[in-house]
DNA sequence: GTTGCCTATGTGATTTTATAACATTCCAGC
DNA sequence: GCTGGAATGTTATAAAATCACATAGGCAAC
């Protein structure tokens, strides 16, 4: 395996994720998190489950549904919506994905092990996800919430835009 | 028609936006908003787009496209999924309506008139939206997202939780 | 080891949300 | 009155999500 999570990986590098970086190694490390995790907190990493976290895996994008379906069929798992929603829920329940509610689609998590709710840069011409601290945001929120007397459970924070990578193409596309 | 926006208002006042508030007034004043921003700014409120501003204002909670539709249709205007959609495409971009990307659903502005990309706060248990401001949020991910190369054009912040009047409720059922 | 229970998966049908494509109507400006 | 562009109407279809119920797998008690 490429395992260099520095600066110049093998041959898994991508430029997914706003930043080039070695795939095999966050890929596995990921899955291994989630083993260890499902053998300490009693719960099961099934087939299903820890194919659809390897699907989301392969790119930090955010994926729809029914392009994990797709793909779970061409595995040989069972090929209707509930099979794919229900693996989605399991790993976005135990923090190993995140919904990105304004593309309706699925990322796996950038730091699982890590309980936490990042905000997420969406980038609307390569549509890579990357996660972002967010407790500033969220504690700024809370402020106003309690001065509403509104109680918060859950804080979804995405902004969408153009990364690094992309905001050069369009800057040479206007220039053509 | 009952105006008064402080303590007591009159038939009109309702628990929604976390608040009790005078409804017909701050329905009636958007409305107003909304045709002198149409004759300043040379754009049409046409009927339709009237008639979904106005049923969204009824309520400060977040109504999905097909409800409006029906109740487009009831109006006697057309009853296809486009004709909601492409008012409620007009109302958000205009700034007299916002997405609730959560809930796959629209809210009326709180604010019409000032532009702003406020935060929402949704109330599960009874599906109140209120506006929050986003300032303080939008400018700590800014921060973030300069760090990792990434524009930003357009950010959204959602919380959901339990209204103050619904988190009332909660605890009255949990002494059942 | 087999019974029973719980969890997870498979499958078909349906609901909800959203858009594409094209015809028709409305209205401003000439 | 004609013309061009914007808005609306309508049909069809795509995309996202859930319901309901049948089947299989894992595990503990007996």
């Amino acid at each position: 395996m490429t395992s260099d999570s520095s600066g110049f990986p093998g041959k898994s590098d991508t430029p997914l994720g706003f930043k080039t970086h070695d795939h095999d190694h966050c890929m596995s490390e990921s899955i291994d998190v989630a083993e260890a995790r499902a053998a300490a907190e009693n719960f099961r990493l099934t087939p299903v489950r820890r194919k659809v976290l390897e699907i989301l895996l392969q790119e930090h994008r955010a994926l729809g549904a029914y392009a994990i379906l797709d793909k779970l069929r061409d595995a040989g798992f069972g090929s209707q919506p509930p099979v794919a929603y229900r693996a989605l829920d399991f790993l976005v329940s135990h923090g190993f994905a995140h919904r990105i509610e304004r593309l309706n689609a699925f990322v796996a998590c950038a730091h699982p092990g890590e309980t936490h709710a990042p905000a997420f840069m969406i980038c609307r011409a390569c549509e890579g996800v990357a996660e972002a601290p967010s407790a500033p945001a969220r504690s700024a929120l809370n402020d106003a919430a309690r001065a509403a007397g509104f109680q918060i459970e859950c804080t979804m924070v995405e902004a969408e835009g153009l990364c690094s990578d992309c905001a050069e193409g369009e800057v040479s596309e206007a220039a053509r």
